[in-house]
DNA sequence: AACAGTCTCAACCGCCTCGAG
DNA sequence: TCTCGAGGCGGTTGAGACTGT
């Protein structure tokens, strides 16, 4: 309990670090790796702080840091964490592997918060600005794309690389306009499938694959639309986002979209913000309703066998989900809808992989 | 060419949380 | 249970690079 304070003593060196600087740090790192830095200094012959080592090491010198510009979709995933999270740089760092939260910090500062201003968008609230005479710029999915750096010309002149603002590969529902293909299935306006796959055969693995892949699909397009606006129930995107679905014209769109909130409770959030919420996280999910659906999730089909695969599938979801739903961290349910996400649309694409060719008569 | 203004980002500062003692 | 240091985190700074005049 007698520990010496850190960062105390004379002669500390301060400011930028020298190549040789960089150089002992990296051989004594390589040698005995991270921790302890309050000893390294003296260790690695560095007259520095070992907070300043650490910093350095963490943020600079790391070998698998990513530099350099930042991609049109880590812009988007930033700027849509940071409207759901604000300035929870480290929690947002967690979900672009290989960028530091400094990094990403000054990326937010000198690049995507001016950006935003100069779009009519306060960057804090991200909800138009007072002054804005479009008050229905928003970072909202339909129109987080549009937010390119078109008006920032003079701004990054120096870097004339800067990335615009595009549309993430998939988009998310409200972005769905889908026209029929030669042979009947819908097609988006990008020309890939629909995401209205299904399996057509009648096991209960089928139908619970169908279900995963309808699962995969309503949390894939959540995501892809949380990702040009916000996850946040109480932000501008949820409001806007189930209004847009709402007033959905294409009714059989609206019909898929009702049918995937029926198993997805992140759509159900999202689809209707006035369900009373049990819990209330700053994602807007329903934990008791996510415990429901998880529940009963493969669990329907009484009247089939029940095959291993079956079993497998839900005794691997429960076990998985049951012990971090109910956390409370928002950081275990960040987690937990990554690694969701993950594993379900993992498994869409092996049935997409599997059986193609028919998806019209579930869930439909 | 020189100067001033602007921008970028590495580094620092100070506070907070967690866990060892 | 309390104290205190390590590590983590977000806000801020300032040196250097760049641009405009």
């Amino acid at each position: 309990m007698s520990r010496k304070p850190c960062c105390v003593g004379e002669g500390l060196k301060k400011g930028a670090w020298t190549t040789e600087e960089d150089k002992k740090l990296i051989s004594y790192i390589h040698e005995h790796g991270e921790g302890g830095w309050r000893d390294i200094p003296q260790k690695a012959g560095l007259k520095r702080c070992g907070k300043s080592c650490r910093l350095r090491w963490t943020n600079y010198l790391k070998p698998e840091i990513k530099r350099g510009e930042f991609s049109s979709e880590e812009e988007q995933i930033i700027i849509m964490l940071h409207a759901s999270r604000g300035n929870k740089w480290s929690v947002i760092a967690r979900h672009l592997p290989r960028r530091t939260d400094n990094e990403i910090k000054n990326y937010w500062n000198t690049h995507l918060k001016k950006r935003l201003i100069e779009q009519g968008i306060d960057p804090v609230t991200h909800k138009p600005l007072a002054s804005n005479t479009n008050p229905t710029v928003t970072t909202s999915p339909e129109n987080l794309h549009s937010l390119d750096a078109s008006s920032s010309d003079k701004q990054y002149s120096r870097s004339s690389s800067m990335p615009s603002l595009s549309r993430p590969p998939s988009s998310g529902f409200n972005t769905v306009s889908e026209t029929t293909s030669n042979d009947g299935k819908p097609v988006h306006e990008d020309g890939s499938l629909s995401c209205k796959k299904r399996f057509k055969k009648s096991s209960s693995t089928s139908r619970l694959l169908n279900k995963v892949a309808a699962k995969a699909i309503s949390m894939k397009e959540v995501l892809s639309a949380s990702m040009e606006g916000t996850m946040s129930a109480n932000t501008s995107f949820s409001n806007g986002f189930s209004e847009q679905i709402r007033n959905e014209e294409d009714s059989s769109n609206a019909s898929l979209i009702n049918t995937l909130a029926e198993f997805d409770p992140f759509l159900q959030s999202t689809l209707y913000p006035e369900h009373e919420m049990n819990t209330t996280s700053d994602l807007g999910i329903d934990q008791d309703y996510f415990s429901h659906f998880l529940e009963n999730f493969g669990r329907d089909d009484h009247n089939e066998e029940h095959n291993m695969n079956h079993e497998y599938v839900h005794d691997l979801l429960m076990s998985d989900v049951s012990q971090e739903v109910s956390s409370t961290s928002v950081d275990d349910q960040d987690n937990t809808i990554e690694g969701w996400s993950n594993y379900l649309l993992d498994h869409a694409d092996f049935i997409y992989e599997t059986d193609s060719d028919s998806f019209e008569k579930h869930l439909i």
